[in-house]
DNA sequence: AACCATTGTTCGTTATTCCGAACACTAGTT
DNA sequence: AACTAGTGTTCGGAATAACGAACAATGGTT
């Protein structure tokens, strides 16, 4: 009688993968207005395995999780996070039109960038009075974006990290998802934005 | 005569769920000092399959990958974003940040821009003593370069040209000629300055 | 050298994912 | 009502991921 795992386990919750993974794609799923049917044909899974995915009766293979979320306009990172943190539900990207004041009103944006170049790079005067909040829908896929503080505290909270950031320093971050920068400190806060919107030159990093 | 997936593709970067998987998880296991036997007690995974996996000739299931990376010390979103891109949120301590200094020992560069994007994008924080002069050599062609002035008055002379920048404004020349910022001023200057090396947005970016 | 322990690989077997087709089930139409 | 088009769910069979044991390939020790 062999041990291996049993089939069909309650899902102890410390051994399950992603407890959630069936309902996430479900989620997904019906807010394309998708059938299992349609689902099935644009991601080339069998629509009776989806079916079976939606209620954790399976555990899928890494290829399937992967054709699913492509389908689903999405990434695997994403629909196993999904799982955890429910932050990251829209994709309505209004992503042209930068801000120039944040809804709190404490923040202000300059455009310094060339307005030509905005495709490609965007670049910002970002000032913050005390407790002023930006926070910025995603931009493209791809964008990183670099904050330089020039003067007080930064607190930027992206990827579902938070990191705080001096004057002088730098913080780097992916910015094609949702993210949120905010003046913690009681002073005036200062730093200068770079958004680069496409994987520039760098065909990978060397190693 | 059934078509399904073909046993071994290639793996083109896009069909492929996780291209640099297997290297991933062989990274961490020899971070740990473990062994396969090791990470497969630990984490419960026969050791031909870890093996399988490093090697990229298999395509695990979801509780393998999630069984592997507990035993790793990490989660699943980390092992796969590992893939996809190393870059989440990279932090540059003041410190780290590298400095230039002019011949004259009265303006100082800092450059803030990513190391990985020299090629495309430079990015420097630039202040200048009263009377600095910082002089620049020739940039590559097609170099375009951007003075953001946050602090005090600037000249910028380029191309023969002399101009006068104040705070607040922002200055564009071409950098690929000899050019020089002067700081004639009794108070500090402060500016960002930005270059961008090539014609962007044009075509691919491949190379 | 021979021995031993440990490394990673290969090899049959078993268990399960995955597929496609058949199966209900519902709602809209004639 | 019967027909049709859609939904999501089961059901065999083929492909394969996972397992454990046997196999090389190495390095350390006597």
């Amino acid at each position: 009688m062999s041990t291996r795992r049993s089939k069909k386990e309650p899902a102890s919750q410390a051994s399950d993968p992603a407890p959630a993974l069936g309902k996430t794609i479900q989620r997904l799923r019906k807010a394309y207005n998708m059938s299992l049917g349609e689902l099935s044909e644009q991601s080339g899974v069998a629509k009776s395995i989806i079916s079976q995915i939606e209620r954790n009766e399976t555990n899928p293979t890494l290829a399937t999780v992967y054709r699913l979320s492509r389908a689903l306009d999405t990434t695997i990172e994403e629909v196993l996070k999904a799982d955890e943190s429910e932050l990251f539900l829209e994709h309505q990207t209004r992503s042209s039109v930068p801000i120039l004041e944040s809804q709190d009103g404490l923040c202000r944006l300059a455009i310094v960038g060339p307005l030509n170049l905005v495709e490609v790079v965007q670049w910002y005067d970002f000032q913050a009075k005390p407790r002023g909040v930006l926070e910025s829908d995603p931009h493209p896929p791809g964008t990183v974006e670099h904050l330089y503080v020039l003067k007080g505290d930064l607190e930027v909270t992206a990827a579902g990290e938070t990191r705080s950031v001096k004057a002088g320093e730098t913080l780097r971050f992916r910015g094609d998802k949702p993210h949120k920068i905010v003046n913690p400190g009681e002073g005036d806060a200062h730093a200068t934005m770079l958004l680069m919107l496409r994987q520039l030159g760098t065909s990978g990093v060397s190693q």
